[in-house]
RNA sequence: GGACCCGUGGUGUAGCGGCCCAACAUGCCAGCCUGUCACGCUGGAGAUCGCCGGUUCGAAUCCGGUCGGGUCCGCCA
């Protein structure tokens, strides 16, 4: 296959040196290609002028970034987005020009006539790519003026309250951090956009008006005037419509897609956001995780040559061993801390049954997971910090928290150590792998439960203790998803991911009930056992995006729907295109979806994606530029046939 | 839906019952300055401390509410 489908590791690797080495990005360079960017305005750039270029006539226009008076003598710092040039004005050789230079102030815009000069002995800025030379200006034009912005403009690392700079987000993007990051997310959108048509994929918009389709968030409405009564959905994601794309005969397809859910947000989550949306025909789950893989890989060489990934190629649990090993279907890889299972340890050598503690015996008795993390150096924490770590870990739904300080003397400081004994103790300590110096964090509980809470504190215990090399990247895909997870409100199955998701072939046969009714599920069916393709793609701890190789046979589609409560009529309601579609020969065929948003914040070192996005929202969903949303113009409801009643209770 | 944190000249902070008609830095304005690059020097203007109410002889400071922003839980691929 030519596709890079099947590539080996190494070449791979190789590949990706490569790419790194062709990939020479300056801060502000946007592509590998140099573009003229000569205008009556301008006839370079403030990013482009060079030694080599001295004694040639040159104008530029951009903002002032910095002025520096010195009476007779004005030096300017005129900004553009390539970059800062230095222009100097003299009074005795331009007089004009250095009455129009005196009244300059920051962030006016300007277009300035003059010479490319060396400049002189000693002056030169080695921090300005421009640094060896400056504009000597015979005439300064002023194009705009400007007020005083509300915040510096000049200085990249001043903290600005973020309220403050959304409200005038068209100036917080003249900074540089903001360019810098618009910039970054540029070049990669572009990288991706190239390897989907080298690799034949064909780029394919779809509507943003469409009919509701259960992905389990809640829609962004439109109402329709045309049909009265009657509403748009905005997608949460281009699924179906990608699918039905694949039984159109697309046979590989991508999008650069905006996505829409309406629910509460987050430092990783907007009410629109966008995606890289992918499928392909006639592949299985080992072909589209190598194409990503590559992708992923290219979007590093592309966007960040010079940092190191972890692993390559990117290393592969399945969800059971990442819950296992790390509570967690996104783990961060860059440090251990691995989840320990205690259960061995507790048991008395003497053949003593039971712990000595009975939180231990009844968790363990009842099926549940007495399991443990270490943080290392945190055995000085005191009692008012492991009293903080206990809360911490209530917040995440533990019932409580044991902890074991390991001293520096090798002595063991423990509240439960009177229950457990020195030897049970000194087990469990070793079972850790605990050290002088290391506490030991213990909770009991369901199985599932304990791992999600001694995941979310090894998440947060990583990042206090600063475990994570922030300078590496870490992928990792987490594979066979259980299909299904019981929703124990309307007691029956749900879809964990998309409800098209294909079963494991050997796991097929597990797609039934104890009852033998599809339609009577329990909360132990062999269903719940049943394994997914499904596959979703991690880095640092972040959940990048999943993807499944799809249902596309008809009956198994029924069965599947069928666990998941839904009858023929509700089925063909919600999926009525896609059942239909797949009647007339629809292709085996799968996907994923990568959130764009989270993967440039990233690669930009952000833990927040209002830092990737040139015009978020805030927290509460309001724009605090545009001032949306607002109350709609008189006669907008009665167009539409609505009247609004106030906030309703639910 | 819930928990917590923040809101003081343009900006970032200090002040946390009277010493505050509020301090510092920076920005802004005016003047001076021919080699600066966070230029420098001199002088000046600028805040009823988010808003409303309460406690108190007295509130930026304490309490309640509210608005705005953030972090997290619930929710959400």
């Amino acid at each position: 296959m030519a596709t890079g489908l099947t590539t080996t590791a190494g070449a791979r690797a190789e590949r990706l040196a490569q790419a790194a080495e062709q990939n020479d990005y300056d801060t502000f360079a946007m592509s590998d290609s140099t573009p003229s960017f000569a205008t009556p305005y301008r006839t370079h750039t403030c990013g482009e002028l060079r030694a080599s270029d001295s004694g040639v006539p040159a104008r530029l226009a951009g903002w002032v970034h910095r002025r520096r008076d010195h009476g007779q003598l004005i030096f300017l710092d005129l900004r553009d987005r390539y970059g800062i040039t230095q222009v100097i004005v003299d009074a005795t050789q331009a007089p004009l020009a250095h009455a129009a230079a005196s009244r300059l102030r920051n962030e006016f815009v300007v277009s300035v006539s003059g010479t490319v000069a060396l400049r002189l002995e000693g002056t030169g800025n080695a921090r300005l790519a421009t640094g060896a030379i400056e504009l000597r200006a015979s005439e300064v034009e002023i194009l705009a003026e400007a007020k005083t912005p509300p915040f510096y403009i000049n200085e990249p690392d001043a903290p600005i309250d973020e309220a403050l700079r959304l409200r005038y987000r068209y100036l917080d993007i003249r900074r540089e951090p903001m360019l810098r990051r618009l910039l970054l997310r540029s070049r990669l959108v572009q990288a991706i956009r190239e390897i989907h048509h080298e690799h034949g994929f064909v780029e394919i918009e779809t509507p943003n008006l469409i009919r509701s389709t259960p992905e389990g968030a809640r829609d962004f409405i439109v109402p329709s005037r045309l049909k009265p009564g009657t509403v748009y959905a905005l997608p949460q994601s281009p699924q179906q419509l990608k699918q039905l794309l694949m039984v159109g005969g697309l046979d590989r397809y991508f999008q650069i897609a905006r996505c829409y859910r309406d629910e509460d947000l987050r430092g990783d989550r907007q009410p629109e956001f966008t995606q890289l949306d992918l499928e392909m025909s006639f592949v299985d789950e080992a072909a589209v995780i190598g194409f990503v893989e590559d992708v992923a890989i290219r979007v590093m060489a592309a966007v960040v040559p010079d940092r190191p990934l972890l692993q390559v190629p990117f290393p592969r649990l399945t969800f059971a061993e990442a819950i296992e090993r790390f509570g967690s279907d996104k783990p961060d890889l860059r440090f251990g801390m691995e989840l320990v299972d205690l259960a061995p340890a507790l048991t008395d050598p003497s053949g003593d049954p039971g712990s000595g503690f009975r939180v231990f015996d009844e968790a363990l008795a009842g099926g549940g997971r007495v399991g443990a993390i270490v943080a290392p150096g945190l055995a000085t924490a005191s009692r008012s910090q492991t009293d903080e770590l206990a809360e911490l870990a209530r917040g995440y739904g533990a019932k409580g928290l044991v902890w074991l300080a390991v001293e520096a003397d090798g002595s063991i400081r423990s509240s439960i150590a009177k229950f457990l004994g020195p030897e049970r103790t000194a087990s469990v300590v070793a079972r850790t792998g605990a050290t002088p110096g290391d506490l030991v964090l213990v909770i009991a509980d369901r199985p599932e439960v304990t791992a999600d809470i001694l995941g979310r504190l090894r998440s947060e215990l990583g990042s206090r203790l600063g475990l994570a090399d922030p300078n590496v990247f870490a992928y990792c895909w987490i594979t066979q998803f259980p299909m299904y997870k019981w929703d124990k409100q309307n007691r029956r199955w749900d879809a964990t991911h998309n409800p098209f998701s294909g079963v494991r072939p050997e796991d097929v046969d597990l797609l039934t009930t104890t009852s033998g009714d599809l339609a009577r599920t329990a909360p132990d069916d062999p269903a719940g056992r049943a394994r997914a393709l499904q596959y979703d793609l991690a880095l640092n701890g972040w959940e990048l995006g999943g993807g499944s190789i799809r249902i596309n046979q008809h009956d198994l589609l029924a069965r599947s729907f069928a666990l998941q409560g839904q009858t023929a009529a509700g089925m063909a309601e919600k999926f009525g295109a896609v059942l239909d579609a797949f009647e007339y020969g629809a292709p085996p065929h799968g996907g994923i979806a990568l959130g764009i948003d989270r993967w440039a914040a990233l690669l930009s070192d952000q833990t927040n994606i209002r830092e990737v996005m040139a015009f978020p929202k805030t927290q509460s969903g309001s724009d605090l530029m545009l001032d949306a949303p607002s109350e709609p113009e008189p006669g907008q409801y009665a167009e539409l046939g609505l009247r609004y009643v106030g906030p309703t209770r639910t």
